[in-house]
DNA sequence: TTTTTCACCGATAGTACTATCGGTGAAACT
DNA sequence: AGTTTCACCGATAGTACTATCGGTGAAAAA
């Protein structure tokens, strides 16, 4: 090993990112009440004391947690997004589920966190999870709309953003059913959720 | 109010039975982190020490309100069930949708907390949590199966089941919005959940 | 009536955790 | 060089909870 000769503030930021993947750990492997600040330091290789140089309290770190967790999972669905260009025409259906799930099994754990925390009114991490959801189905529900599905009436847009709901809790349970070892091939769990959206979309054609 | 004279074990079920509704409500409103033994006790009109009368400890109850929570959902949904003989067969396919969203409206709190202790690895309920959707699931698959789709090959089942854990998820989450009051309309409800499921049924019509 | 049982109580030991405090040594200023 | 800063430490006060214990009075048994 080369010695690294950190400055102070790089040892701190270091520490500081020790803890918070730390805690990501800890989170998915306990839950949140597993989640404590002894454990996280203790992982992280300081002092339960020193947590406090770090995060005002045990919340603050959730918070940070949650932030970091959105963000990830922005990035993840941006990047994984651009090979979709690339790809021709005809695929491009079949991407616009792929890239979720892809977004989803390459970091699971966040993920599985927003499902847990959704509906744990303990957690200070719900309301964020919540909003997390309702946003990604409101996009959800403008793409359908940008493709030409009737946004008139009250209820259009209900049906909309139920449609798009349902897509969204399909893409979730399938990418859950993947990660845990019983749909193996992603390309059969596309299929699947194509099967399923062709017959929602349907009901939105209008007549 | 008519003075009971109630026998010492009548008077000991009562408190019990109070223990375990409180045990409900608290779950379902602060979460499993706020279920204490001194809440309970409290809620239920008794002194902290009184509650281990009752139970061994607190996983004990936490054990005692999964299998409750489990009897009354399948006791639900066989009564619930009985309406759909009544029903005309063209209203069958929408009763197969009704009758599982019914049963989880008329007792949402024991619903939410199987969707919570799920995917929370602290919770001990997660393996009874986790069971119960299994056996849904399969129990949906072997519908499917008796209304003809194939099954004989390994892949068959598979689909069958991706389509079963497909159709539950979307239950779910149409549920979960018509009690938040997003979807008020439950026949509208059906009507999604019938059109979700056409377009994946038609994946397992064989050629 | 006398005795036993037991559901309930208050008190408390034990545990696990949060958050604070004063001290320490090395890095970073002057 | 001397001085200051500060990330980290161990110790500890405070909090919230679990589970146990001996005592009490009314119901049940004798």
């Amino acid at each position: 090993m080369a010695g690294t000769p950190l400055s102070r503030s790089e040892a701190k930021e270091l520490t500081r990112r020790r803890l918070i993947r730390a805690g990501f750990a800890i989170l998915d492997a306990e839950g949140e009440a597993g989640l404590t600040t002894g454990k996280v330091a203790k992982a992280a290789g300081i002092a339960q004391s020193s947590f406090y140089v770090h995060f005002k309290d045990r919340h603050e770190l959730l918070r940070a947690l949650g932030d970091q967790a959105g963000e990830r999972l922005r990035a993840t669905m941006r990047e994984v997004r651009l090979k979709a260009h690339t790809a021709g025409d005809a695929e491009r259906h079949r991407d616009a589920f792929r890239i979720p799930l892809e977004a989803i099994c390459r970091h699971p754990e966040l993920f599985r966190i927003g499902l847990r925390a959704r509906h744990d009114p303990s957690s200070p991490l719900q309301d964020f999870a919540v909003q997390t959801v309702a946003a990604y189905r409101a996009h959800l529900a403008a793409d359908l709309a940008a493709m030409g599905f009737p946004t008139g009436t009250e209820g259009d847009r209900r049906r909309l953003e139920m449609v798009a709901d349902g897509i969204n809790a399909l893409t979730t349970t399938m990418a859950l059913g993947h990660l845990e070892g019983r749909y193996p091939d992603l390309e059969e769990v596309v299929d699947v959720l194509v099967a399923f959206s062709k017959g929602s979309l349907r009901l939105l054609i209008p007549g």
